[in-house]
DNA sequence: ACAGTATATTAAAATATACTAATATTCAAT
DNA sequence: ATTGAATATTAGTATATTTTAATATACTGT
């Protein structure tokens, strides 16, 4: 019926549905940079602890990006085995190292540095 | 309230959605091969001719596809101004050479070609 | 002008997605 | 053990997407 590939297509496809919403395109971007702390991505889009947490199930189960837990903590980074491509495509976002570097400034910022 | 970026990150997550879904990309893999009539296109992938102008409608307004008319037939192909990643991410795709070879044996194939 | 073919557009239905609010889980500190 | 903090999950709603069916448009040949 289908051609032997048409899952492959199914795939790749759902990679890019993953990749299609801005907010998990700014989480890329920021965890490419450096392991960012939940309360931190959360802060930095300003959306609900939900809807970041939603997000990153969705950026984990792509396998696009890891999780480390340190004591309440859970911090999210670049999985470095991400298939390939995903390097240039995070080369073509906009720069967002500037969101970084406002981190200590975020107000009640959490202990997570600490 | 937003970084000005923001709407950096809605454009190219746009151009992702264009790419999320794997009859899209299917097209996309046949026409960076060679031009296709509309025809040509909705019968390989086994879709209603409704469904393929749809989403050839959506390749087009994401700057993914040229079209060109000929009589009462129109040519699809890869827009080669589409942006710079485009190549890279349909060189990661499965190789469809096969079904393009198989067009003259389609069924009541069209006059497209004459 | 008319009939036929190729494609596009519109409308409507089914499904998927994103978000909020509420609840559950996990860990730390006491 | 209990409380509080960080994160995850679930349920519900609103919106977007995909598909089919029906209709409209553009072109060709007569």
């Amino acid at each position: 019926m289908h051609p032997q590939y048409r899952s492959d297509l199914l795939k790749i496809a759902d990679i890019f549905k993953v990749l299609g919403d801005p907010n998990r395109l700014h989480i890329l971007a920021l965890v490419s940079h450096q392991e960012l702390c939940v309360c931190e991505i959360t802060s930095i889009l300003n959306i609900s602890q939900s809807n970041a947490s939603q997000h990153l199930a969705r950026l984990r189960s792509a396998d696009l990006v890891r999780e480390r837990r340190n004591a309440q903590w859970i911090y999210y980074s670049l999985n470095p085995e991400a298939f390939p491509l995903i390097r240039e495509i995070l080369g073509s976002l906009p720069d967002v190292s500037g969101e970084l570097k406002k981190i200590e400034d975020i107000p009640d910022h959490k202990n997570c540095r600490i």
